[in-house]
DNA sequence: AGAGGTATGTACCAACTGGTGAGTTGACAC
DNA sequence: GTGTCAACTCACCAGTTGGTACATACCTCT
């Protein structure tokens, strides 16, 4: 993620291969889209939307500031693009959970273990996320892309939740949602804020040490919550 | 809360009371610095730290822009005396938590409510802690005040914790800031992603009518995992 | 081949931002 | 009274920031 000035060199593309086109690309609309995208995601995530910079952005990329304001309009936007981006990528990996197979008690330690796995890999979005919520969620709000839109892991923890209700095996006096935050909460909070965690306890949460430990942390907690009585 | 324009009107003394000089006050180094830190805490919590603008903060003084730099030298160190101030205020808070007198259980249910009381009540200490954590702690791992310092609401429940143990009332594989962890957990993500929560899943974390149902949700999740087998 | 729109690079700017130089005023000690 | 220092005011600045005017190169369609 080193820096490259626009020394005019081969650019490399940020994202997916070379074009059907042909094999010397000057022209790509799509590619330097992308490539500003992925530039900008790193950026805002690194330095919140007040702090980044759009010169900043601009010298890492492999093109011109003058582009980002050809492709984005301007630095609201670019950053409302980074926000689309990164929720609709986070929701097409949490389309891929699957845990329909297992029985309603280990299919809630399953998926607060996925949902776990997934919060760790990608802190990038955990921060870009806490940084909209300092803005109060103001530019999500207005998305139409974003605001509203259904969220594929709480489906799923519904379903769940019902067949486990069906079988008389969880409390109901919680919905599904309330279930959900609860992990999300653990998962966020372990990532969000574990710097002012370490220093003042002297705990790195995401201390691979302590990992499987947090995850077993996670998953018995729901379960036994839901389990209780 | 209102923004004061420096209109050379009586300056209300943010914080203590007048002071035994006199009635007429005009020059008050305690009143100046104990004013711009309240203006500072606001604005930062406000905004975050790359957010915030000196000039704004001066704008909202009675004094003016030039008594920051003559009391706190900067941006950055107005920022970190912002966070020591917030931080201490609320270890004074924390240090009256008070369940001893209770069995193990009620008083982990009773803390944890406490808890989660005492961070709905200060929305603007979780904001600042947020944007510490976009910055990685820097401030606060700098700051001798800060780093290091233990916390009470950690001892008050590693008492509790103990004697739950002793009792065999409480599992015991996990410790005392696992727990805390799990409690601070669902208390900060309820106000530190309120917006963003609010937006995609279309319920306030912090709708008072649904306050008492979080309240017992949390209690009993903490309950049912430390009694859980 | 050349028309024409898309894509891109260069140079530049007005407003803002954190920060300061230098002088002034009030309160207290003696 | 007056010396003295902390507390305070005012005007100012240099660097940065988001944003843009303008010229131009490239690619596709015909």
């Amino acid at each position: 993620m080193a820096a490259r000035p626009s020394d005019g060199g081969t650019p490399v593309a940020a994202g997916d291969g070379p074009v059907p086109g042909g094999p010397e690309r000057t022209r790509d609309a799509d590619r330097t889209r992308a490539e500003i995208l992925a530039v900008a995601t790193a950026e805002f995530a690194d330095r919140g939307y007040a702090g980044a910079r759009i010169n900043e952005i601009a010298g890492k990329l492999s093109t011109t500031k003058r582009m980002i304001y050809y492709y984005f309009g301007g630095k609201e936007q670019l950053y409302v693009a980074v926000l689309e981006a990164a929720y609709s990528r986070i929701r097409g990996l949490e389309q891929q959970l699957d845990v329909e197979h297992l029985d309603p008690v280990e299919a809630i330690r399953e998926l607060a273990g996925l949902t776990f796995d997934h919060h760790e890999a990608h802190p990038d979005f955990i921060r870009l996320v806490s940084i909209e919520n300092i803005h109060r969620a103001e530019h999500i709000a207005r998305s139409e892309a974003l605001s509203g839109l259904a969220n594929p892991a709480l489906d799923v923890l519904g379903t769940i939740l019902d067949r486990g209700w069906a079988a008389g095996l969880f409390r109901d006096d919680v919905d599904a949602l309330d279930v959900h935050q609860v992990i999300s909460a653990f998962c966020v909070f372990r990532t969000a804020n574990r710097h002012t965690f370490g220093v003042i306890f002297g705990r790195d949460m995401l201390d691979p040490a302590r990992r499987d430990h947090q995850r077993r942390v996670l998953g018995d907690l729901v379960v036994a919550y839901l389990t209780a009585r």
